[in-house]
Order: structure tokens, then sequence, then C-alpha cells
DNA sequence: AATGTGATGTTGACAATGTTAACATAGTGA
DNA sequence: TCACTATGTTAACATTGTCAACATCACATT
């Protein structure tokens, strides 16, 4: 935690520190201030030794956006271990999650979910993966379980997925970016989002 | 267009092809590329000129956004001025006209409906008159003509729109920045969630 | 016509940032 | 002990945004 110790000639965890570090600057001062100068003295080391562990600034931004992931998957594992609640109760519940993810951790929703990663993750993992990291895998199974069940209306599951993450996604965007005018009714909104959803969805 | 001909020391048009020529910059380059000193060079002018006519680079990209937005609304008049179409129609064609701008214009999209516009335009208008350039007014009015007509159920107006432009944005957003594993089903998936969004608001 | 005043344009310089090169230190195994 | 490699540091450079000082032009007033 501290980096004002005695600083010995190595630091040793330069790696680890500056992803959590670059993390915890991400979220307090946005995307633009984790500048390598900056970063290297919050840790501790001097301006160019992150270049022993990342191949450049790019490369760092790589791993701090799959540790983004981590920290993103791990919100939702309380929603995916509750397999004793009904497929509808689950369904509003992932939503109330996701929403509630990204506007506490707004920098970082941008930065998981925006044009940045696009390229990165075509590098670190193929597109299959990729989904599944992001949750959409669960998604498209709920509402495979919910048409078996009956609640939901026939149809590709991956094209009623890819519609519930869009309205959620685009509800999540507009929100932390300040483009619709609300403040203190996020919840409403939600609300008839979601109740429009499933009213769409259901057979 | 030219800008090596005689370039006499006057340019006498340096904030238009500023503003023009970084429009096609974004587009064709991304955000990032836009540099004041590659911006001058191209419009055949020194690097500080614009400083003469914009305050400064974030000045300069406001008025970017803004001349992007005259340019989106631009795209749209044709879609309201079929007034002759009904509602449910004209619902649809809303949709497809939105996605297909930010299909064909992901970089220009991108900056209007990013994170990066919130501050811009609360300084250049009130959010009110933002939410009548975003062509949101106009997905209100729409909404209330179908509860009007009984085609949509009732409710907040502004909610149910807040949730139709969730998911036409959310979906714009998501393609763009290449999150769906998707390339030639778009039309696939702007059929599903149109329809389930119907559904969800049919009275 | 002369002039001066503000608008517009240009060059030089500087700080911040990412990056590379050259050098320094530490741990590890032969 | 002695390399060898991993890790860390300092110096230096290119790019970019920005400011200061200077140059040129348009144009109104005399």
């Amino acid at each position: 935690m501290n980096q004002d110790e005695k600083r010995p000639y190595h630091h040793g965890n330069v790696k680890e520190s500056a992803i959590e570090t670059a993390l915890e600057m991400l979220e307090s001062e946005g995307l633009e201030a984790i500048t390598l100068r900056e970063l290297s003295s919050r840790i501790g080391a001097s301006r160019t030794a992150i270049y022993r562990h990342f191949e450049n600034k790019e490369a760092l931004i790589r791993e701090v956006i799959l540790a983004g992931f981590e920290r993103f998957d791990a919100f939702f594992i309380d929603i995916f271990a509750r397999t004793d609640a009904d497929v509808l109760a689950r369904f509003t519940m992932m939503g109330r999650a996701y929403l509630a993810f990204a506007v506490n951790n707004p920098q970082l929703y941008r930065v998981l979910f925006g044009p940045t990663v696009r390229q990165e993750r075509e590098e670190v993992c193929d597109l299959e993966d990729a989904q599944k990291a992001t949750g959409f895998h669960a998604l498209v199974h709920l509402i495979e379980a919910g048409q078996n069940e009956g609640v939901f209306k026939k149809g590709d599951p991956f094209l009623l997925a890819a519609t519930v993450w869009s309205t959620v996604h685009g509800l999540a965007s507009l929100i932390i970016d300040g483009h619709l005018v609300i403040s203190d009714n996020i919840d409403a909104i939600f609300e008839t989002g979601n109740r429009t959803l499933l009213e769409g969805l259901k057979s």
C-alpha cells in the first residue's frame, strides 16, 4: 500500500501494484488520469519500471481491463448463486445488479464495455470466451431456462439475450454518461425498462 | 478543399474548415487522430492558427460535436417528415434509421452519445435543449401519440421513451464497439429487439 | 490617401507524456 | 566466485497542447 518506506532498489511487486493502482486511478480520476509517470510515482517506482512488466501503456491497460472483468464477474457471483429464485426473479436481479455495478463503477464500466476493449479482447482471447466473460453466456442460459419453463416466448435465445443486454447496457450507458436527465429516479426508469422487457419477452 | 494552392498569409476560413476537416478525421481515423498540428496542416494553416478561433482543443471538439449533431438531426428529417405513416411504422423507421446512423458513422456516434459530451453539452446548452437535440423529444412525442391512439400502454412517456432509447442506443453501442459477435445478422437482431419492444409497449 | 487598431496568422519555446537506450543492481544457479 | 538474467534507474528524444512575441491584413476614421 505505502510507497515511501525504504524504497529498495528492487520494488519486487511492480506488476501487481501497477494494475491495482491503475484500477484505483481509473475509477477515482478517470482513464485520462492514468499516466505512466504518475502511476509509477504512486507505486513507488521510477518512470520506466513498468516497461519491465508490460510492453507499453496499451498492454498495461489491457491487463487492467482483464482485472476489471474479474471484479465485474465477482460482482455477479451472488446473483448466479441464487439458483433457488425463479427465472423472472433472477432476470430482474441480474438487471438490477448490472445497472448497480455500472452506476457504482462508471469509469470502469465505460472501459469494460466501451470502444477501447474491442481490439484488446480480440487479442487476449477469442470472442466466444469474451462473451462468457461478460456474463452474456449466463443471460442466454437464463433465457433458455425461461423458454423451457414456458415463461418466455420462443425464438433464438442469442437474439433475445442481445435485446436484453442492449436495453440494460444502453440504460447504464445513458445514465452514467449523463444523457438522461435523471438524478433520483433511476429506480423508476429501471422498473419501467424491466417491466416492458418482461412483457415483451413473455410467451 | 485544397490546402496547397498559394497559401496567402490569411487563410480566411480557418474555423469552418477546421470543424469540417476534424469531422472527417474523426470518422476516418478516430478521435485520437485529431491532433491540432495535423489538423492545422491539413487545412493549410500553421499549428496555432486554431487558437484564434477556439479557446483550446476542447472547445474545438465541442464545436465539432455540435456540427455532428446537426448532421445527426439532418439524418432524421426524412423520418420525421413522413407523418403519414402510422405510429408503429414510424416507431420502427426511427429505430432502423438510428441504428443505421450509428453503424454508418460509428466514430461520430460514439462521440455524440459517449462520455465526452456530457460536460460539453452542459456548458453549451441546458439539458432540456440537449434532449431535444438528440431526438429524444420526438421519441417522447411519438410515444404519446401512440398512447392517444391506444396502441401503446399507459405510463410516463418519459420513462417509456427512456426505455426505448436505451434499447436502441445499447444495441448500437454494442454493435459498433464489437461486443456482440455478429456480422451479417444486424437486421435480425434489430428485428428481434424492435418486436420485443413493441410487444412490451402495446396496450 | 494616411493611419492605427483589432482580427488573423506565424514562429519559437516550454511542459507533459510515452518511449527507447544505456547503465545499475539484485537474485540465482553453475 | 562468477556469469546470466530479471528488474530497476537515469538520460534523452519525439509528439502534442499551449502560450508569448511578432507579423500581416482588413478596414474604419480622419
